[in-house]
RNA sequence: GGCGGCGUAGCUCAGUUGGUCAGAGCACGCGGUUCAUACCCGCGGAGUCGGGGGUUCGAAGCCCUCCGCCGCCA
């Protein structure tokens, strides 16, 4: 029996889980469940990272212990996994024991052999933040990127370094004699460009915080990020504690993640397995970001979406039960973006592929055929009869769409992968048609009626086999309305067989499983999307310049408290200011310059409109706006009476 | 600035090595049909394949150049 070890990445904890992570984790969850359908024997993992100084910094605003945090943001993600209908079979949390001795035994080994050593590690520090930061993180003149202004001091701190330099070579021949050792092309250009450009050794351990793992021999330091955070694919593996496991399970067969930590995976975790003397992941893919309307997603940025409200609201609009619509995320996001790409999620979108591909295709192919059983055959499967007319061609895409999809999820091609499925209910809707069943019922033709009706609920049962990966709950509805006895869990890919629906099984057709979504209005972004791009209000109309309330309620308004303020650079009306929201700190440009010295505005509370859509003024990015009353050219800014603290909403 | 990815119908995208390659689905229009969640089937319009040069008998695909978006690096 194969085996297929596929990770998503672990989650970082400062924040709670979003789209994006989903995104990732979901893709995973339908290779790992298409792959135990082809009969592979499956590791699928996914879990959180729980170390490092922002986590502590995090844990402490909020005046819990960083464990106490971390185990609240863990089971947040635990939560969602399960409602997103995530198969994980394992969920690591680097603070567990087991990870923990396996991240000091990295450590140690490597330190034993001198690929770690003693020595330096040298940066751009600020001392509000304790922490270091690169270049490309830096605010204009060198100053911090938490503490606008305060500049950052060259300093060098005492680290354990990573010998990355002397694996350079080795890494280079590997990626390039192992074409598909990072995909798609695009981040495999980029890593091969870092890697060509000369690898420096890299600052393994810590010495400025202390949540995280102890370096074994040197209790002053804790080991930093890549040692402590990647090692969790060997430790859920069995490294050092089941080695039956680990030599069943690794190397991985995939690290599935977004591209913006495609580098790490692939350039520092392959050295440091190969100077353990571990092997290599066979494939580290990155697939694209979401935007929503061209954005990035961005929690400073306002554009949010909770997968968890969107799949209610979809829910509500559709009347289909909570997990279809579920499914119906699942689906939309495999579907409509090539994986590797990146594509634009909107609702709008999602409810066209909802009524489209799930309702229309999928949904009422049961729907138009399961009544007719009942009504002609007693609700008993018919056998079917010598095949003529469309029948076998509806039997060979049938069979070549089954085949077609295997070869497609090896190379995570979950679009085409779909495109094969709808090749079988495209020919099934097509088949039932141009067959007629009703009509040969009604012509006495009874024979010929049973076995079109057998040959449509076949291609339904085979696309319900391939489908279930993307829609567990909606297949499994499906599945109980045709009645079949064993569970649809326990089907294998080789039971897509044309064929193996057995006749007379009694059929329970049922409410339609995908209701479809009718356009009332415009479905403009609800609770779940908190976008400045969902407004989709006509222009005019009878009410004037009147507006709902519900359009009223897009406008995200909060309190907020002016941290800094400073003049823009060539711009004698703006200012740049920093201000906090509830637990995030922003960047706004106003143009208050000429009624309001900056040093009048720090401590302030201010009203601002939290979801605006983020733009440059001077080459600095404003995220959000002020509001302010004028009157000729008097500006007067609006804030709160009495003490509120800073991120209340205003309504 | 250097490197890389992308730019094909209103939308999302396919287009191996240049020769029915100008396509699919959705959306749209027309017609038919009616088993079904007013759905399905058929037909149809639309794109100077980002712009401009070039190579070739022939280019969306190769070369040069320019424009735009994005990413990585500096």
């Amino acid at each position: 029996m194969a085996k297929y070890y596929i990770t998503t990445p672990i989650y970082y904890v400062n924040d709670v889980p979003h789209i994006g992570h989903a995104y990732t984790t979901i893709a995973a969850d339908v290779a790992a469940r298409f792959k135990r359908l082809a009969g592979d024997d499956v590791l699928f993992l996914t879990g959180t990272d729980e170390h490092g100084i922002n986590i502590a910094r995090v844990a402490e605003r909020h005046g819990v212990s960083p464990q106490a945090w971390t185990d609240r943001i863990a089971a947040e993600f635990q939560r969602l996994w399960k409602f997103l209908n995530i198969s994980n079979d394992d969920f690591i949390r680097t603070t567990e024991g087991r990870h923990q001795r396996v991240a000091q035994a990295v450590f140690q080994r490597l330190y034993e052999q001198g690929d770690v050593y003693l020595g330096s590690y040298e940066g751009w520090y600020c001392p509000s933040c304790e922490s270091f930061y690169p270049d490309s993180e830096l605010g204009p003149g060198r100053t911090c990127p938490v503490h606008t202004g305060r500049t950052v001091e060259w300093t060098a701190e005492e680290s354990y370094l990573f010998r990355l330099s002397k694996y350079q070579r080795w890494l280079l021949d590997h990626i390039e004699t192992h074409p598909s050792s990072v995909a798609p092309e695009g981040p495999r250009n980029e890593v091969l460009a870092l890697v060509r450009s000369g690898l420096r050794d890299i600052a393994v351990s810590r010495t400025t915080f202390s949540w995280g793992v102890p370096v074994p021999f040197d209790r002053r330091h804790v080991i930093y990020v890549w040692i402590d955070a990647l090692t969790n694919y060997i430790t859920a593996a069995g490294y050092l504690d089941d080695p039956e496991k680990f030599a069943r399970y690794w190397p991985a067969d995939v690290h599935l993640m977004g591209k913006e930590i495609v580098r790490f995976h692939a350039v520092i975790w392959p050295a440091i397995l190969h100077a353990a003397g571990i092997a290599v992941p066979r494939q580290t893919f990155a697939h694209g970001w979401l935007t929503f309307g061209g954005q990035r997603f961005s929690k400073s940025l306002g554009i949010v979406i909770d997968p968890a409200g969107l799949s209610r609201e979809i829910a509500a609009e559709s009347g289909a039960e909570v997990a279809v619509a579920v499914d119906a995320l699942r689906y939309f996001l495999l579907r409509e973006i090539p994986f590797g790409s990146d594509g634009d999620f909107s609702k709008p979108a999602l409810i066209q592929r909802f009524n489209a591909d799930l309702a229309n295709d999928y949904g009422n192919l049961l729907n138009r055929s399961l009544p007719l059983v009942e009504r002609h055959f007693q609700g008993r499967i018919p056998a079917p009869g010598p095949e003529e007319g469309g029948d076998a061609a509806l039997r060979e895409t049938a069979a070549s769409a089954a085949e077609g999809v295997a070869p497609l999820i090896d190379r995570l091609d979950f679009r085409g992968a779909l495109e094969e499925v709808w090749r079988i209910l495209n020919a099934g809707n097509k088949y039932f048609d141009a067959e007629a069943p009703w009509r040969a019922a009604q012509a006495g033709r009874m024979d010929r009626a049973g076995t079109v009706l057998y040959n449509t609920l076949e291609a339904a049962r085979i696309a319900t086999i391939l489908l279930s990966p993307w829609l567990p709950t909606a297949t499994a509805r499906a599945w109980e309305q045709l009645g079949i006895a064993a569970p649809l869990g326990s089907q294998r890919l080789a039971d897509a067989r044309w064929g193996g629906l057995a006749a007379g099984t009694r059929v329970r057709p049922g409410r339609p499983i995908f209701p479809r979504i009718e356009a009332r209005r415009p479905a403009a972004g609800g609770a779940a999307t908190r976008t400045s791009d969902a407004g989709v209000s006509e222009a005019g109309g009878p009410g004037m310049n009147q507006i709902t309330i519900d359009e009223f309620k897009k406008i995200d308004l909060r309190v907020a408290e002016v941290l800094e303020a400073k003049p823009v650079a060539g711009a004698d009306k703006l200012l740049e200011l920093r201000v906090r929201i509830g637990g995030e700190t922003r960047t706004l440009v106003a143009g208050i310059a000429q009624q309001y010295a900056p040093a009048q505005l720090v401590g302030r509370k201010i009203i601002v409109v939290a979801n605006l859509q983020p733009r440059r003024v001077r080459g600095v990015e404003s995220q959000g706006m002020l509001l302010a009353a004028s009157h000729d050219d008097r500006i007067a800014l609006l804030g709160v009476d009495g003490d509120v603290p800073s991120g209340a909403p205003v309504s």
